[in-house]
RNA sequence: CGCGGGGUGGAGCAGCCAGGUAGCUCGUCGGGCUCAUAACCCGAAGGUCGCAAGUCCGAAUCUUGCCCCCGCAACCA
């Protein structure tokens, strides 16, 4: 028997700066579906996800919380471990870039390519603002200030180590070139070309001063290594990648066949991810595959909200498989997928109870009623048996083409076409009429035992997809997964006892009824959590003098109109004998035409700032609420502008 | 002109790369059936495929311009 041919998959190792959100999670199970399906294909599946724990972000949220970086990225991890496991997704090895073998190895990749010369040091050099702390690019300054702090900045040099991009640049685009394959979806691969490789690529810095959680370079102790060269290796360094000795399951294994990742970092995985590989004179993975997102419908997702969707949630209302089905089902392959609790709902009752669950529960109740629960095949066919019998054996082929292109949603739709068409077959026979006739008794018999066989190939392909349900249904029918070779040929079932009473797969549920005053509860504690998690200091307090030193003019706003691609209104205001342009953040709020002739309240004495081009000699004083919603302060009533605040 | 994604019957999406009867699920309406989780099956209504121009025998699909929406970034004195 020839050898299992080995297929090596990942999927994007999860940052530990928060909780993974339904967004994230989507991955996984889309991970999970795919290394399950290879397996049943006969691979060799080696499926590794895992956390990435380095970087500035963290060192800082460690502090906030006030834990070491180590125990706050113990308790992250562990908490994506839960979820990962909580989605019943069937990973192999789970990497965490804190690992001490991955930390040791990257800090040998990082001297390799020093040696060989891919990695000089240099400086980095920019305006530097020394309060901020931050290095800011000409552009990106405002005014030609910091554009955090509006404060003078300086050119400064900091020493950093580069890894020259360019040397390995036209090799990856020939790579890229010739095999059309590598990156997926396709509209992908031209963003990359056009955007980065074209136009020449910069050396990337790769190297950290700043902060200390990192791997440090361990030639140049100052230096952390930057946190992409960093996580990236964890692909090869978790099966056991080593510069000097590769080991064993390293050279089985690699080169991966799939890299699951986010549309966000295709960047990362198709030119920085192959040109260190390259530098490493190892081959380059076979194929990258940026996944669209997930978005929430409706509002933006925020937790001062309260309206993030977790998968735990989710799944103590629908149950883990109806979240796969949902994710893997819902997410479209190259635009991003909307999710809300509702639709979750409909799809649950719509697909999954109706069409699937129904189906089973039909099946199984009229074989225990006509027959004692005994499925038996009499072989007494008719016309309408062949078209169906065809069908049901023509789904694999279907689902396995699908699943070639990684198209995942299509392939279980295809699963549910069985499941609609097997719900038309009980109408074109209508056994509860053949039941009333004791001549068509075997006619009977061999309706039930099709349409036990069609679930039966059905559930072994939804195998991959809904482990528990598939496992469930062939229990039902005392059966267990089928070979996927043997799904394009009906009849294997030999038939057998069904079980008496089957278990409810997906039960129905009403939104507005059971599921909306839950929801409501999760977004409640979920705005709890977030508030108590809040730093609560008191505001300072300041004295009178303090209060004196602000001045404060109630204004006219004679003239306004909207700033250009910003969410700046720009007024002209008449305080007094003057007047003053100034701009505020209010045009999703106030339209031009409203703020003229308004009184407002106006901070006088603030210097003069200049925002996308326009200068602001003052503020207008708003009121902002929780959800972010601006109003405008104005005197209670009318009174003369220029009127100072007191 | 910061980066990216999108605008297809009431909702969510496919089709676009390789132009040629506009498809799927839900919802609505009508009918059928009664084995089943008020589920299942059949039928119907409903779309100038964001707008405009161009290429072509032919454009949802290719080209150009414009409008609008959504992320990210920036900004909100």
């Amino acid at each position: 028997m020839a050898e299992k041919e080995p297929y090596y998959l990942t999927t994007a190792i999860a940052y530990t700066s928060g909780k993974p959100h339904i967004g994230n999670t989507y991955e996984i199970v889309l991970a999970d579906a795919i290394a399950r399906f290879k397996r049943m294909q006969g691979y060799d599946v080696f499926f590794q996800t895992g956390t990435d724990e380095h970087g500035q972000k963290i060192e800082e949220k460690a502090k906030q919380s006030g834990v070491t970086p180590k125990q706050f990225v113990d308790e992250r991890a562990a908490e994506v471990k839960r979820i990962w496991d909580l989605m019943n997704t069937t990973y192999d090895k789970f990497i965490r870039t804190t690992d001490a073998d991955h930390e040791a190895q990257v800090q040998k990749i990082f001297k390799k390519f020093y040696e060989q010369g891919d990695i000089y040091k240099g400086a980095y050099e920019g305006m530097y603002c020394t309060p901020c702390e931050s290095f800011w690019t000409e552009s990106q300054l405002v005014d030609g200030k910091c554009p955090d702090c509006g404060r003078e900045v300086k050119p400064a040099k900091e020493e950093a180590y580069f890894f020259k991009m360019g040397k390995y640049a036209d090799r990856l685009i020939e790579h890229i070139n010739t095999h059309p394959e590598f990156i997926q979806p396709v509209s992908r691969k031209n963003e990359m070309m056009n955007n980065f490789l074209l136009p020449g690529l910069q050396d990337l810095c790769v190297s950290r001063t700043s902060f200390k959680w990192g791997i440090p370079v361990d030639f140049d102790e100052k230096h952390v290594v930057y946190v992409w060269l960093d996580a990236l290796n964890n692909y090869i360094t978790g099966i056991g990648f080593d510069v000097d000795n590769p080991s064993e399951q390293y050279k089985k294994l690699w080169p991966a066949g799939l890299h699951l990742i986010g549309k966000d970092i295709i960047r990362f995985h198709t030119i920085y991810w192959p040109i260190f590989l390259m530098a490493l004179g190892q081959p380059l993975p076979k194929q990258v595959f940026g996944h669209p997102w997930l978005l929430q419908g409706g509002e933006k997702m925020s937790k001062s909200k309260g309206n993030v969707i977790y998968a735990d949630d989710l799944v103590s209302l629908f149950g883990v498989d109806a979240v796969r089905y949902f994710v893997l089902h819902e997410m479209p392959f190259d635009n991003d997928g909307t999710i809300t609790w509702e639709l979750v709902a409909e799809r649950n009752n719509a697909e999954l109870a109706n069409v699937l669950g129904n189906l089973v529960n039909r099946t199984v109740a009229m074989s225990n009623k006509y027959f004692g629960g005994v499925v038996e095949n009499k072989n007494v066919s008719d016309e309408v048996d062949e078209d169906f019998k065809a069908f049901v054996a023509g789904v694999k082929d279907k689902v396995v083409s699908k699943m070639d292109e990684l198209r995942v949603a299509d392939a279980i739709s295809e699963v549910f076409a069985l499941f609609r068409r097997s719900n038309k077959y009980i109408d074109e026979t209508a056994p509860w009429a053949l039941a009333k006739d004791e001549a068509q008794r075997d006619r009977l018999a061999t309706v039930l035992y099709n349409l036990a066989e069609s679930i039966l190939i059905g559930a072994s392909l939804l195998k991959p997809f809904l482990p528990e349900t598939a496992d469930k249904i062939l229990s039902f029918f005392g059966e267990t997964v089928r070979a996927l070779d043997d799904l394009s040929t009906f009849g294997l079932y030999r038939g057998g006892k069904v079980v008496e009473k089957p278990e409810i797969l997906f039960a129905r549920v009403d939104y507005a009824k059971e599921i909306a005053p839950k929801v409501a509860a999760i977004q409640e504690a979920q705005r709890k959590a977030y508030e108590a998690e809040q730093p609560k200091e008191p505001d300072p307090k300041i004295t009178i003098d303090d209060f004196a030193k602000i001045k404060i003019k109630v204004g006219e706003v004679i003239a306004c109109e909207a700033v250009k691609k910003s969410k700046l209104l720009h007024e002209t205001v008449k305080i007094g004998g003057e007047t003053r342009s100034i701009l505020s953040g209010i045009a999703a709020y106030y339209t031009p035409e409203e703020m003229v002739g308004k009184k407002v309240l106006v901070v006088t004495n603030l210097p003069p700032r200049t925002m996308k081009g326009i200068v602001s000699e003052g503020m207008i004083l708003c009121a902002e609420d929780k959800d972010g919603r601006v109003v405008l302060v104005s005197p209670e009533q009318d009174v003369e502008s220029g009127s100072e605040i007191s």
